[in-house]
DNA sequence: TTTTTTAATTGTGAAAAAAACACTTAAATA
DNA sequence: TATTTAAGTGTTTTTTTCACAATTAAAAAA
């Protein structure tokens, strides 16, 4: 037996949702589509998935292509499959979320892709149902971040409390007590306290922490509850 | 334009991982498959893309082909798609999940697949990565229905709160107190208390109750929690 | 008819967790 | 030395969760 025939076969693709964290407000990293059809359009990072690689594999491949960022936080959020989703040819494409350190992606390769970083609440048209996708890509990241502890992904190794509540606080769009955020954060574990302050944000400066490892991934199944009312947001 | 030139294409398929509750376990419906390879070994159901309908569609279709179910709970879970994960040829497939009422498939369809319910204590050695499939599955609706109402998808429209909570303990493997079980439960809302009793599992009886319609899809996305400790399973 | 049997139904008090709330402190700058 | 700014910290109240057992309906048996 050679081939199953009489099926059809389809393209199969990869498109990547790279979030970053700036400070100041969640965002995603796309491109200026590089080749017809909607060359020139605002686009994920995609690209086709090669006979010799796992979709997994190609999803770490396109990721690196963009950012240059190997091992970083990458998983698989949805398989996109409408007939018509792209107009040349029947596509399927499986969508991967990205978490990445905003400050340690290589700026030269996504030069090349005439990448920009967008807030969350200022997405532009993107081709084809990538629109679909960063939505999908919205709601699952607060649902996530919600339940298990993935924001620490988008933050350096080392983080001050104050920027981790900021953070928390742009993704969910609420605010938190600040007695209470550092309270249920250093309740966890996760977290090792450093002797060294960020001056940057005060005079007085802030204590930096950085993860326990051992803790966080032995915890990270765990539900934690960093948020406030987590029912009353709708994720 | 015609075509992505230069791209391999490759071969679609969903297949579905179907539960369904007895009173007893949870368990899950295999077939035998029925061509080569691996022909005559235990199975997902599953099948090939076609090219006039998209990922969901087809996924629906195979359902029905082999319980004749339409509208019933389906979730797209996870795309598989390493590359020699089908021995003839490079094929992706998409895995589903399903949860129907046990008592209202078509026998006798899922006959002619030679069909049968295994718990998932028992699964049997299934073809290709399908046993990867079925794991995923487990994890997810546990995972799912730790948060969310879903397990109500595998009751009858009338069921009582004694069977909802031996579906509950049964799906985490965990014993709830009863007081607090029916208290948590009726507390959400989503429950119609019906005149009617149950006099099947015992002298007394037990009153049905029916899903109320309107507060079960308001409150779908809330986090409820009926089961104690939930950070305690292993999800 | 009465008694027995079986599972369904129901409430309360204790403990833990979550939420609300405001002052003190470190350190740079004026 | 005084001022400014954000970091850091504790207690009380409220809510939620947990632990725990007696009563009741109804069929079956005596």
């Amino acid at each position: 037996m050679q081939k199953y025939s009489k099926q059809t076969r389809v393209l199969l693709a990869v498109d990547c949702i790279i979030f970053g964290f700036d400070g100041e407000s969640l965002k995603i990293l796309l491109i200026k589509r590089g080749f017809q059809p909607e060359k020139g359009n605002w686009s994920l990072m995609g690209g086709f998935v090669r006979p010799s690689e796992s979709i997994d594999q190609a999803a770490n491949r396109i990721l690196k292509q963009l950012t240059g960022l190997d091992g970083v936080y990458l998983e698989q959020l949805h398989t996109f499959g409408d007939t018509s989703r792209d107009p040349i040819e029947r596509t399927a494409s499986v969508a991967y979320f990205a978490l990445i350190d905003i400050n340690k992606y290589e700026t030269q390769l996504s030069n090349d892709y005439h990448a920009e970083w967008f807030p969350l609440k200022r997405i532009p048209k993107l081709v084809f149902d990538h629109q679909e996708m960063v939505e999908a890509a919205k709601r699952r990241i607060r649902y996530k971040a919600a339940l298990h502890p993935i924001l620490f992904e988008l933050l350096p190794t080392k983080f001050t409390i104050p920027q981790l509540q900021t953070l928390y606080e742009s993704v969910f769009n609420t605010t938190i007590d600040k007695r209470n955020f550092s309270k249920r954060v250093l309740a966890t574990g996760l977290l090792i306290k450093l002797t060294e302050k960020d001056k940057a944000g005060s005079k007085r400066g802030a204590y930096y922490y950085q993860l326990n490892m051992q803790n966080y991934y032995a915890k990270f199944q765990a539900f934690l509850n960093f948020i406030p009312n987590p029912d009353t947001l709708h994720l």
